[in-house]
DNA sequence: ATAATAAATGTAAAATATACATTCATTTTT
DNA sequence: AAAAATGAATGTATATTTTACATTTATTAT
């Protein structure tokens, strides 16, 4: 490849790259996602994943985090990566690719005032809007990862509040798996794993009797994992 | 944003998008790697995979396929994404996220002329050389992919021949898990999820008294999936 | 005091995973 | 042609994990 050519391809193959966010919540039993009305001509007002581009000095992974925090005014969330998106038609505008990261938010925790700023609304995951160019196909993929890994990784703890109660963490579950859980299985499951901290507390707000509230412990998960067990639910 | 900040933007923001394959194969019981001799400065003459910038007219997954084309003459190949590097320092010469893509190739079917023109060479997974740049981290989390995916999807076939036998079945696994396995358990395991074809022929490069060849079935595989069932090898 | 509510608990049966040693079919050697 | 050598193929008993299922408990509201 010739110098020139070279300079050529700097000019010609350089494309956009974004980063849009497939926010995921759970409220009231209901697994949630946060999608925005969009503020930019084309598609402006239609449903959108919030996101943004790339800028050339800023780690991918800190674009995501500050399209988050913009949208919600939260930090140090739960985020991973999902998959890149490379259609070379799926932006009309312009050839751009978008890598695609999920965040588990708790829901209680986020600004409210910026979220409604943004024309933002969390929508039950299975009556979910139209969303632009090929976002439903992120949520969709999105949502079977966060199936797939809430069953293999102790993720799912990522969207209750710190403290929860046992029978939040087996609503979360089925709200995740789409299926119900067997209370008295469930229970005997996660204890056994030996990662759940009881606490000397209860939660009344969900029943007269109470239920103990449990806090995820990190180290205890990480003795697990070195004792070549593999973390599993359900 | 202005029109004008809009602008500046489609010139500020753009950068390379780079794809590389991770290529596997499967040979002599060992799981290897393909890697190449970088052909252009900077970086000339090192280790590296092999990659290629993605066009403005291609999609992503298209040109992963053209650069495992181009490097094994082979096409119709499993590949995958699995994930996009994206430090803004990853590559000292000029910004530029890399999606990496992984490859399981049959070994015995590359194009070696094609792979020696490249400067290619495959290397056993756990004897490899540094790589340029960001790459010897690209093989070790797809190699943490391919462990869980050969798992619970059926990818280890992509990397045997179409007829393979049970111990060369178990010997891929054993490769790919780095454990040993017990031939009659892993016997009774694969067979029992009802996805490989017995056929009436027999490899005897193994033994004297040759082991009876199967075929991976496709149809049986998704009725499995159908059923619910979550095929699991180990 | 009673009713109402969700939380908490145990056990038996079924399914699955694990550990482990011998015989079989064929080729090579003598 | 008999014997030796080699990896392929097979079964069973035990341990572990998963599943199915009904009652009692603590507390609040009436």
């Amino acid at each position: 490849m010739s110098q020139n050519t070279s300079d050529l391809y700097q000019v010609k193959e350089k494309m956009y790259v974004a980063t849009d966010c497939i926010i995921f919540g759970f409220q009231d039993g209901k697994l949630k996602l946060l999608v925005f009305r969009r503020k930019l001509a084309p598609l402006e007002g239609e449903w959108s994943l919030i996101g943004s581009f790339v800028r050339l000095d800023e780690d991918l992974e800190i674009a995501g985090q500050r399209v988050l925090r913009e949208a919600t005014g939260l930090e140090n969330v739960f985020m991973q990566q999902l998959k890149s998106y490379g259609k070379k038609d799926r932006d009309p505008g312009y050839r751009c690719i978008s890598v695609a990261q999920y965040a588990l938010i708790r829901i209680d925790q986020y600004d409210e005032k910026l979220v409604e700023e943004h024309g933002a609304k969390w929508y039950e995951i299975d009556h979910l809007p139209l969303l632009i160019l090929d976002h439903n196909e992120m949520v969709h993929d999105a949502l079977l990862q966060l199936k797939h890994n809430a069953r293999y990784k102790p993720i799912g703890f990522e969207l209750l509040p710190e403290k929860f109660t046992i029978p939040q963490l087996q609503s979360l579950y089925e709200a995740i798996y789409q299926r119900e859980l067997d209370a008295r299985n469930f229970r005997k499951k996660v204890l056994s794993l030996n990662v759940l901290e009881k606490l000397d507390e209860k939660d009344k707000t969900g029943s007269k009797r109470g239920a103990f509230l449990y806090k995820f412990n990190y180290e205890n998960y990480q003795k697990l994992l070195k004792s070549g067990y593999i973390f599993e639910i359900a």
